[in-house]
RNA sequence: GCGCCCGUAGCUCAGCUGGAUAGAGCAUCCGCCUUCUAAGCGGACGGUCGCGCGUUCGACUCGCGCCGGGCGCACCA
């Protein structure tokens, strides 16, 4: 698809027009952006004064000569369309705004949005490839809140870079393999319960292990058991073998029923036994080519010197003094770590995907993890790790709101079912006050779009590095910058858009927006596919709640201040287009945050 | 001790590679339903951007140093 949109073609021509006057300019550093005060403009151009300032040039001189180029571009009859109604202007030190009129960019982009040649996006020139890691929970545990971050972030990220044209590969990394079988393993065999385990698989496996974690506190011959079982499961004993796997059948049974009230797909669920096989071969490889080494008994990757003292993650200093701090490959006992597991995952997705990208949604406490795995993959295949970008996108944790982390009064983890089913709950009697007139069907299909929508956009909202606390008033509030604030505007304008029947396009063509919540309302529409690439680049969904929530705003004081339905040819069918393409962006943008679109609330 | 993250309005938080008078929501106060769902809209109040230097035309943003909070520091993931 062509470019279209007007800051697209903007920066293009503001491109050019620096190219004339600069030949040799970082040109690629010139941005089109929206202003961020509507009163300057409705964009603005960056990089300029800095360019200008590079060169030695005077910097609102270059902005005059480089406005000058850019009016001359504009006589070229192919460029010719959007010229009327944007208006370029000259502020301050240097800088170039551009305002748009009403009159020749938006019938045109209006029209062909209507007629679904455009979502105010465009998809990748060059589509990349992406892996993704995410959620990722332990086998026979609960989900607990903690995987709500992982498992909402990376959706919403696949679901984004998706739509932008990529091809995305969603992997769940599971637990399913480690040390904790060890004592599972003991916990089975003695003292199972199995009238609680066909109520309530999870809990009766997370008691087992429990049981055995503070009997091992004190009685080293259980510990010395549960090493036992595990050696006897990685050697493939069968019975033990049998266990395991119906601890993740009942696992897998339970993550399922998650992922299918979230709505949450994986392409792959290729846990950490599944590389069981290949973990001798990589710590054999890192010996042999000098990477690694044996260190008290153990394997461990050691710093090669290559980095600055601070920046190496294999070094740490303790009082004064620089010492090793190893990223250990294999067990003084021979069993292997997740450092390991993580080599092995990362070569198998580069052989399997040739990805451009892997990304991984963790929590930031793993950072450290992270930097090391990528300098040793980096060591171990620099020629593989030089044609892929793998990042760490970390995140924060969740507070109660004592500010300590999210537990029940008891002290537990709040387990991840239990709360949306509390969110359900707890919408289902929101709704009932407000729509007491409702079937009790239709009460309880918004309650769980409101419900499950609110905890996912409450956890999408902040900045995903920051810690935030989790408010069950605020989450369900019904104003404010919420899940069924968003969901309620879209209502409003999806009845609007069926009440109104269909319309006629050509009637865009001259219908010339005026009112102030009109003009509002579209310069905000044109910015939704910057918003979904800054997204998409930062990994950062809160943009998008954000530009949902201001969308959402700009079409509420539209609702209120201009009637579509009682207004008269030309201008009905230009406000009932509005409200149609709102209501699209609308879905799409709550689609991409993994949420539904309720058609009544 | 070392490293990473954080400190912005009474509260919870945004602030995009440095940019124009620092924004939003909540709370508080004042208005608006005979008109497409008021789960709505408008307005008011509210900030030495933790503190101090520095870099520059310009710093919430970058650098250094303090103060305060959180997290992590081989054989758990």
């Amino acid at each position: 698809m062509s470019s279209s949109l007007p800051h697209s073609i903007l920066e293009q021509r503001i491109r050019l027009a620096v190219g004339q006057v600069l030949p040799g300019a970082n040109v690629d550093s010139i941005r089109v952006r929206p202003c961020p005060d509507p009163k300057h403009g409705d964009y603005q151009c960056s990089a300029l004064i800095g360019i200008a300032k590079q060169a030695g040039l005077n910097p609102r001189q270059f902005a005059q000569d480089v406005a000058a180029a850019y009016s001359g571009l504009l006589t070229e009859a192919s460029q010719r369309h959007i010229e009327t109604g944007i208006t370029l202007t000259i502020a301050g030190p240097g800088f170039l705004n551009f305002s748009l009129g009403s009159t020749a960019v938006f019938p045109a982009i209006l029209r062909s949005a209507i007629e679904g040649r455009h979502l105010f996006f465009e998809t990748a020139e060059k589509p990349r490839t992406i892996v993704i890691d995410f959620s990722s929970p332990n086998v026979a545990k609960p989900m607990h809140v903690g995987h709500i971050r992982s498992t909402a972030l990376g959706d919403c990220l696949a679901r984004t870079l998706r739509l932008l044209g990529h091809r995305v590969i969603t992997d769940n990394h599971l637990g399913d393999w480690g040390t904790q079988f060890g004592k599972l393993l003991v916990g089975w065999k003695t003292h199972l319960d199995r009238t609680a385990l066909e109520s309530d698989p999870i809990a009766e496996l997370e008691r087992l292990y429990r049981t055995e974690n503070t009997a091992g506190e004190t009685d080293p011959t259980r510990l010395e058991q549960a090493r036992q079982e595990l050696v006897k499961l990685q050697a493939g004993d069968a019975e033990n073998l049998g266990i395991w796997q119906e601890m993740i059948r009942l696992s897998q049974a339970q993550f399922d029923a998650i992922y299918g009230r979230l709505g949450v797909r994986f392409d792959h669920t290729l846990g950490e036994s599944f590389y069981n096989p290949q973990l001798s071969g990589v710590v054999a490889d890192l010996l042999a080519r000098g990477i690694a080494r044996d260190s008290e008994g153990a394997v461990a990757v050691f710093s090669d010197g290559s980095l600055p003292l601070k920046e190496d993650p294999f070094l740490v200093n303790r009082d004064g003094e620089w010492q090793a701090d190893p990223a250990l490959i294999r067990k003084s006992d021979g069993g292997y770590n997740y450092m390991t597991t993580d080599l092995a995952t990362l070569d198998y997705r580069i052989r399997t995907w040739s990805p451009d990208e892997i990304l991984y949604v963790v929590d930031d406490r793993q950072a450290p993890h992270f930097r090391k795995l990528f300098l040793a993959f980096g060591r171990w295949q620099s020629e593989a790790s030089r044609k892929v970008v793998v990042r760490h996108v970390g995140f924060g944790k969740i507070l109660g709101e004592d500010g300590k982390p999210f537990r029940t009064r008891a002290g537990d983890t709040i387990r991840l079912a239990e709360l949306l089913d509390e969110a359900e709950s707890r919408a289902l009697q929101l709704v009932t006050e407000k729509r007491p007139e409702l079937e009790e069907s239709a009460r309880q299909t918004i309650a769980r779009i409101v419900g499950l929508g609110s905890v996912k956009y409450q956890d999408l909202l902040p900045n995903r590095q920051s810690d935030y606390v989790f408010s069950w008033d605020k989450m369900l509030a019904l104003s404010g910058n919420t899940a069924p604030y968003l969901q309620y505007q879209y209502t409003r304008a999806f009845k609007v858009v069926r009440d109104g029947g269909a319309y006629d396009p050509a009637q865009l063509d001259s219908a010339v927006p005026s009112e102030p919540a009109e003009l509002a309302l579209i310069k905000h529409l044109l910015n939704f596919g910057l918003t979904l690439e800054a997204v998409g680049a930062e990994c950062r969904p809160n943009y998008l709640c954000n530009y949902l929530h201001e969308l959402a705003g700009h079409y509420s004081r539209f609702y209120e201040s201009c009637p579509v339905l009682k207004a008269a040819e030309p201008v009905r069918s230009l406000r009932l287009a509005l409200c149609d393409l709102t209501a699209r962006v609308l879905r799409t943008g709550l689609g991409v945050l993994g949420l539904e679109a309720p058609e009544q609330m």
